[in-house]
DNA sequence: TGCGCATATAACTGTCAAGGCATATACACT
DNA sequence: AGTGTATATGCCTTGACAGTTATATGCGCA
C-alpha cells in the first residue's frame, strides 16, 4: 500500500469524507453541507484523498462528483493480513504469515 | 475502535517497531539495534504505543519486554469492514471496469 | 553503598499540515 | 460579454509532534 495511505486516514475530515462517499458519490459541495466545514477545507481534503488514490472525480458541468475507490482499502486490508495471525487462530492467516517470512 | 489510532499508525518509526514486535517480542535496546533509532526515541514511541493499547510490556530486571497486543489490529480489522462492501461483494461489472480505468 | 546498565522523561527545536480567509479558475445561462 | 455558481488554490497563522541532547529513575551486582 502506499507509505503515506494511514497518514491520509489519520485526519479525521478524511475520515468524515470517506464514510459519506461511502454511501453516496457526492459534489463538494454535498460534502460541505453533509459535514458542516469549510469548501476549501473540504477541497483540500479531496485532493489529498485523491492524490493517495482514496477517491477519483468526474466532471459534470461545474460540479465534481466524488467517488470512493477501493484499491488503498484492499492495500490496507493486505497489510493488515499478517497481524491477522495474533487473533485468527484459524490456520489460514498464520500459516500465510509464515510462509511469507519463508 | 480507539479514534487515535490511525494518528499512532501514521508514524513509521511505530509501524516498524510493531512489524518488529509481531515477530518476536523484545526490549526496548533491541529494538534500538533492530531499528538503529536512538534510544529515546523508541522509548517515546513506545510510550505512544503502549497508550494506545498497541504494546504491554512487562519488567524483567532492568529490562523492559515488549508484546504486541491483538485489540487495536482487530479495531481496525472492524472499522475496515464496511469498506469491504467496495470490493469483494457483488462489484458490478461497469463499477470494476471504471476502477480500473483510473 | 557505589557503580554500571537499561529505560524513561524533560526541555528544546524544526518541520509539517490543518483550517481560515481571500482570490482565482471553470462553467452555465441569459 | 456579464453574472452567478461550483470548485480549486495561495497565503498565513497556529498547533502538534518527531527527533535530539541531557538528565533522571530503577535495578543488579560487587
Amino acid at each position: 500500500m502506499a507509505v503515506d495511505a494511514f497518514a491520509v486516514l489519520a485526519e479525521p475530515t478524511r475520515r468524515r469524507i470517506l464514510g459519506r462517499l461511502l454511501e453516496a458519490e457526492s459534489s463538494v459541495n454535498e460534502l460541505v453541507e453533509a459535514l458542516e466545514v469549510s469548501q476549501p477545507t473540504v477541497s483540500k481534503q479531496l485532493k489529498v484523498l485523491r492524490e493517495a488514490g482514496f477517491v477519483i472525480c468526474r466532471t459534470e458541468a461545474q460540479r465534481r462528483i466524488y467517488r470512493i475507490r477501493a484499491a488503498p482499502f484492499q492495500a490496507l486490508d493486505d497489510w493488515l493480513q499478517p497481524y491477522r495471525a495474533l487473533w485468527d487462530r484459524h490456520l489460514d492467516a498464520l500459516e500465510r504469515h509464515l510462509d511469507n517470512l519463508e
